[in-house]
DNA sequence: GGTTCAACATAAGTTCATCTTATCGTTGCA
DNA sequence: TGCAACGATAAGATGAACTTATGTTGAACC
């Protein structure tokens, strides 16, 4: 068995550089016989003599030499684990993999990633955009370290954090913008414009128009809110879309946006992680951000 | 101060390996809270947590994903360390600088590393020819491991162990080789051809010639023995060669050899190294190459 | 030629890190 | 609700590594 040990080629070290074992001891905080031990114990260890001990000097063999440049290697690389160590600890930096829903995304993450690589040197986000039960499956399998997705999740094995809510707003053609806003129950009867099965939103917007009923009978189905809101503008319908994303989709769109009276249609945004996840404090204040960032966003719609 | 250990990181490639506490403390030949120990140790000195402890697993982080990469990468190089002192530790291997004085290097050479690197695998020779003053300061200074000189060297720090004695022979045009051998006192009336100074083979032939006596008025030098031969053949006067450089030296000139009647003049060759060298059980095998492969030249002259 | 100094090795004792056994706490499962 | 698996914790035991004190040897100096 082979048991060198970190400290044995430290003390080598210092002593090839010194070539004395009392000043190498030294520089080492450690008395001279504890240097002498160790080499010695280090030559044993190696079945071969490292250094060549005369009366005025010592002297690296041959294969002290060869020892001396991989030993060198070794205390650097390990010295440099002891960096990425101290890099990683502070605060919030290596690698972090966040996962988002897709009718958020688009809206939220440039201001998410414009903050935290601000305000963290070296944070190195990793993103990952697809829907709620995918995320979730990626979480558990610790491919994921977060998520921002629609709560509630319940998922055991998942701490929730609560960061706003969102309400959905109705997005009209252009030309209904004087019309009144209406009802809830007279959506059922406007061709009504939904993302394709999977999305969470979809089911938000569904539950919101047919709260307690039955699923309606034929829809029309985008793969994104761009291409709804599009849609709309071209005359085909009608949609819901988040507050959040509002700013952006309207800009080009023949479309009028209108709330509802009475208590609005909203989801809760939040962020996830496994219940164990040691990033759970540095996750904390990736919350705080993404709560920032979703506020000042809404504020612009 | 940083204080992993290699236990540390053995202990760490292994939990990562096995995702299991009780399994990795097992192929480490240690219980398992011995292991927790450990592990938990590198963790508070790195400052961050190198796994997520669920109840049913246990899970690299994303930093110690970082880590095992890196941890692999030292272990590797650590081992191969190792590997290097078993290979260095064999009998003969690894670099072996020889020193050689050139009335010897042309003559014995060829012989001393077929012998040495047929019967060694791993051993990589490196050769100095060139005068015993220099010789001996590049061993005292470390640059070399042995040298084959002509005894005594008298050097305190030397070890001396003495090969085989070789005697000089006479070197006269071809013309003469009927001619009575001279007597030593003769030799001084007729033209010596000597190598130029620094080379302790002239000062052993003009001990020969001027045994007690001043130096000699004028000589010719030359600059090896075969220039020396060379010149003999011309006519231009006699020399004396040790008696293994015969057979190369006389093959292409027209000279004729002739030995002293009485006590030979000769010399004691043999090989030096510093007495704290560890190699000296290894130089002292190489000393019985040496020798065997003197006698044969010997022998073939 | 003895003496002294410098420097590494050795010895004995102590300290402290590490290991072991035993036990607890939690979690998932029947 | 009890059981089984698993990791954490606690306390005592062991052994590696350090310290101080002393020995040994070679070199330099008078």
């Amino acid at each position: 068995m082979l048991n060198l040990t970190l400290k044995q080629l430290r003390y080598f070290e210092a002593l090839a550089r010194h070539g004395h074992f009392g000043r190498a001891a030294e520089t080492c905080a450690i008395s001279q016989p504890a240097l002498s031990m160790q080499i010695r114990e280090m030559e044993a260890v190696l079945g071969s003599e490292l250094f060549e001990r005369g009366a005025r000097q010592v002297r690296l063999t041959g294969f002290g030499e060869d020892v001396l440049l991989r030993a060198r290697e070794i205390l650097r690389e390990v010295d440099e684990l002891a960096d990425i160590a101290r890099a990683a600890r502070g605060s919030l930096s290596g690698r972090l993999r966040i996962g988002v829903i897709p009718t958020i995304a688009p809206y939220l993450l440039p201001a998410i990633i414009a903050r935290l690589t601000e305000a963290n040197e070296g944070l190195d986000i990793h993103l990952r955009e697809t829907v709620t039960p995918k995320l979730i499956r990626e979480l558990e399998e610790g491919r994921l370290d977060t998520a921002i997705v629609a709560l509630p999740v319940s998922e055991p094995f998942l701490t929730e954090v609560d960061l706003f809510t969102e309400d959905f707003v109705l997005v009209r053609p252009g030309a209904d913008a004087e019309k009144p806003v209406p009802q809830p129950e007279k959506l059922r009867e406007m061709r009504l414009l939904l993302l394709e099965e999977g999305h969470c939103f979809r089911d938000q917007a569904l539950s919101f128009c047919y709260a307690g009923q039955a699923a309606p009978r034929e829809l029309l189905d985008g793969s994104s809110l761009s291409t709804l809101v599009q849609m709309v503008g071209a005359g085909i319908g009608v949609t819901l879309i988040p507050e959040m994303a509002v700013a952006v989709e309207t800009r080009s769109a023949h479309v009028a946006i209108a709330r509802f009276n009475g208590t609005q249609p909203s989801r809760r945004i939040g962020m996830v992680w496994r219940r164990t996840s040691p990033l759970s404090k540095q996750l904390m204040q990736v919350a705080e951000v993404v709560r920032a960032a979703g506020l000042a966003q809404r504020a612009g719609a």
